[in-house]
DNA sequence: AATTAATCGAGACGGTACGTCGTGTCTTAAA
DNA sequence: TTTAAGACACGACGTACCGTCTCGATTAATT
């Protein structure tokens, strides 16, 4: 599956970033989490631990970086009401999590618990999505049907703590557009 | 710190029990999460592998024995206003998880993510606590101040998403008046 | 070629050591001293990499009970001469150390450089045999032989000291003979 | 603590070995034997690991390089008797392996047990040194004071073997009169 | 003067073995 | 029958060196 890679110099072999990566990835899909050890990630991808754990100290750290590689810059579509965006992203979220390459979030959520490097990654992330999240509300108030004194970032988070919520209670299939009503009524004037 | 204890015959003995949790508890308070293990527990507790194991089948089972052996009936004071009380409750909440008996609780959401004995464990409780947490919206609603087309569960769940959403990111610190206003103001009739 | 062992309660089980004893011994044969390693034998014999540490807990105690293991008792024949005696004590050493199960021995002289344990291990071993040694002085000393104002553990070391100059540089093939009449002509006394 | 070091064309540059040397000299006398890795070395003469492999393809061969480096042509001092010159040789063979200098060798000697190429230049070295103590038996020879039917290398080869013998077991505190007393008693005519 | 070739440092690479730790199962002997 | 104790097989951990490699630089000898 992996052809030998060797050295390429004094400086990092992206075929090898790129073979582990596929190895986590790949374990990940065929055993889960709790398979996608360090051990067998180096042994899949044919790269020595030591190399593992040069460029992703831990675990977490590699967890994260196999799902970054995932993220196909998921878009927010313009629905027409604030309302409809929230649902959409809360569906294409819990959609996204759903799916296998999407299933390592709550793991990653999990494992930055106990793993500062991993958290201090996690949060990154989290804040360009927070970041994200707060397109739709700018397109809401360029709408004009947004309440002025909401800030936009405590709204997003109540987006974003919904949508946690459900995945690590592992209600992904909860009602989208029920909880974007309830959410969401606050925020726009009242018509 | 402990004394000897031997069998007391053909049947559980409370002592041990009781020596269990607080060994775990102990260590959770000195080394954290990850010092908490079966081993560590057994030999602190003075106690064999095979008896923790004979009723804490998981390490997630033993953690939440000592989270549930803490819960302190937290009750929600009536603050006379719906954003009166869902700021009391986070307010609450963040303490709690910010002094040591509590900040157990995040571990707990981790390892449920990889332990469905847990997970199960955690969303019993869970459960618990959003029918305690409803009870405001009752309050509320005997006020006559509260919305009536917006299902109290939602609306629990919602201040249960932004309080996970804290606890997991590290933000207990966090102004839980502007959430709570953030959250409320659509969930209330206007004025 | 082994099966299956567990624990036999909480004392040592014997039929794991004489397991791992046997594969050290069968891989030192196949592979030589460098295919001796810890790693290596615990898989061989299916036990544990724990379980060989807490019995020895370094290579070289284990090299150490693999060699005493094959310690057939080496007795010194009487020749009838001290000459006879020391040439016939070399042989012995010069054709079991020739052996596979003897080769291990130069290396057990050489990992006790730097493991103190082996050291004590392999000089509590070395004091046993230098006592055994003895004996073919003692005998020469019934005859009458012997001169009276030379220190039998002065001669046992030479003899010793010999032998193992021989065996650290591989010169196993020695002339005993010559070897033995160039240290015992000045301990006996003049016919 | 070694300045920046460059090529210096297409030919070995002295002073890189000399840095090499001199590092794992001092790391020697810092952490012993078993800190002088060819890793350690390397970085600690700022060289490249290829550069030290280059010249010394083996651990032991770089042992064996520091050693000799060391080797402060030891001239055995004519005492006036055989005994005496045989004392005299132990004491100070002794007293170098005491020495921080000399505490490397039982250390190749145990290498070499493993290493062909190290095993080889230590005979070489070995057959030097021994053919130096055969002096002391040419200078016997001459007084006239030796027995004509013991061979030269064989005595030598015995003193040897005491000196290596209290060497590898770390009795270097040997009483060295006695040891020479016991070996040469026979070697010399009988007064 | 330009080119070639060997050397240098640095350090990444695939590996192997290390020694430790925790898991969950097992047996014993005592209560 | 339950207990404390702890040995057991297993497997992952994270580290240390191994010996090989490729790089870009430096410099001497050759063209």
């Amino acid at each position: 599956m992996t052809e030998k890679r060797a050295s390429i110099g004094a400086r990092r072999n992206p075929e090898t970033e790129a073979a582990v990566l596929d190895a986590a990835t790949e374990i990940l899909a065929e055993k889960g989490i709790s398979g996608v050890t360090m051990e067998a990630v180096a042994k899949r991808a044919r790269a020595g631990k030591a190399t593992l754990y040069r460029w992703w100290p831990t675990r977490g750290a590699l967890l994260m970086a196999v799902y970054r590689r995932r993220k196909q810059e998921i878009c927010h579509p313009d629905t027409g009401t604030l309302e409809g965006d929230v649902k959409a992203v809360l569906e294409s979220l819990f959609d996204h999590w759903s799916r296998p390459e999407g299933r390592v979030f709550r793991h990653i959520i999990a494992a930055s618990q106990s793993d500062d490097d991993l958290r201090e990654a996690l949060e990154d992330y989290r804040l360009e999505r927070l970041a994200h999240l707060g397109e739709i509300f700018e397109r809401a108030a360029q709408r004009g049907t947004l309440s002025d004194d909401v800030p936009a970032q405590e709204m997003a988070r109540a987006v974003m703590g919904m949508a946690w919520l459900h995945l690590l209670v592992g209600r992904l299939d909860a009602d989208a557009a029920g909880i974007a009503r309830t959410l969401v009524r606050g925020w726009v004037r009242p018509s």
